[in-house]
DNA sequence: CCCAATTTGTTCGTATGTATG
DNA sequence: GCATACATACGAACAAATTGG
């Protein structure tokens, strides 16, 4: 039986709940790599739900390489390595349980890697269309001028570059672009002083890519990047972790 | 009930059958993008196993971000965009079933960025050890005059490019590189004339790396990219398709 | 080598919940 | 509001595999 306290009605099936539960304990460290999960029979017992649910849960993780199950051994967690790292869920859960300083340095490095690679691409391409990076602009300007949100039309400047490459893979990096922008543009880095410095960095990555040349393309894109780490780095510093 | 031909022992478990079997109804194109598939009870009555076996391999697939779950409405098959692109079984599904020209295209041009970016971390980092990858070139020299396998050195030399970099993102591209190596660096492009030629590239890029010269190393990147990517073609308006 | 215990694997029957028309 | 068609969830039972004595 599921009880819930205040079941107005069933937001989320039993299914998600469980995941999350389970997601969470790997998360929190209460198992680490190599730790054996309690039975099915016990897991169910704890969350207060049956067998099926539990399995189903699992099964679930373990096509994320978070868990891996043997026969008579039981569920066992899998290195960090194996799970699929650019899941939308996984980075959801990654970003609000276990934001740790090598989690956010490594993806700080990445994402500037996948977005400086973008610009070169969109520069390359003579049908790609700028006009969307200029409105993303303009919306960065207004924003300045207290019309508007900023952090919007910053991360639709930053979309519209990794759907200008057309590669899938690129396009892949989505999640973790949003993730990332909502986790470290928070109000301490997103400083008026911080977004009129980055807005000519910006016009200066479209203009580079109006003029097809991925080259100034490529070293517009570094500066902002260098920017961007400066500041979150100044932020953590002065917060003091 | 289960029926196998030939059950000298159950090699795989039903789970991992019929996520491969529907996994590969998705592939061929037999349900193709907001398609809604059999219900539970009809795919158990198709693949001949239990509604329970079935309802586990579609989590596994939802996981994954091959399928979508409404009830009442069904079992939909998700967009390309939404799949776990660098989950090993997709990979490996797509390589095997579904390996069009995009998808060989995209891969091509997104491992190259990431391997040009590989070498610049990897040169930029003083503490990176070349002797690997100087044993990796010794590999492939002796591969080509009759001493082992080219492919395993070559692998072993991009390999550890990747691992050089520490980055935990740049690192879970290994999948994508192993399918890519092993799918790619058939017989007619491993010509031994091309393998001579790619030889002195690999220790321009190690010794670059050595040197701590992040510049030199992406430009000798870019080159060994830019001839397998020639191979690649040649080898395609060769064989015809 | 076999036996026994443990844990997942698999099936079935049934009941509930929920969105659609 | 009602019936329908699904997924959702439960519980009991047995099969199969692996480990250790």
């Amino acid at each position: 039986m599921h009880e819930t306290d205040q079941q107005i009605r069933p937001l989320r099936s039993l299914h998600s709940e469980a995941v999350e539960a389970i997601a969470k304990w790997l998360m929190s460290g209460r198992y680490n790599v190599d730790a054996v999960l309690p039975n099915e029979a016990e897991i169910g017992d704890e969350l207060g739900i049956s067998r099926t649910v539990v399995r189903e849960a699992i099964r679930t993780l373990v096509a994320k390489g978070m868990l891996q199950v043997r026969r008579k051994t039981g569920t066992i967690v899998r290195p960090l390595s194996d799970w699929s790292l650019f899941d939308p869920e996984v980075l959801a859960w990654r970003f609000r349980y276990n934001r740790d300083t090598v989690f956010v340095d490594d993806m700080t490095q990445f994402r500037a890697a996948i977005e400086t690679i973008a610009v070169e691409i969109c520069a390359s391409n003579p049908n790609f269309d700028c006009s969307d990076l200029y409105d993303a602009c303009d919306g960065m300007e207004a924003a300045l001028n207290g019309d508007g949100d900023w952090f919007t039309a910053d991360l639709a400047f930053h979309r519209h570059l990794l759907k200008g490459t057309g590669n899938q893979f690129i396009l892949h990096m989505q999640p973790m672009l949003d993730n990332f922008f909502d986790a470290m543009l928070s109000p301490e880095v997103l400083l008026p002083e911080n977004m009129r410095i980055t807005l000519p960095y910006h016009r200066a990555i479209a203009d580079a890519i109006a003029a097809g040349d991925p080259v100034r393309a490529r070293q517009a894109m570094l500066q902002l990047v260098q920017k961007g780490r400066e500041d979150i780095l100044n932020r953590i510093e002065s917060i003091g972790k």
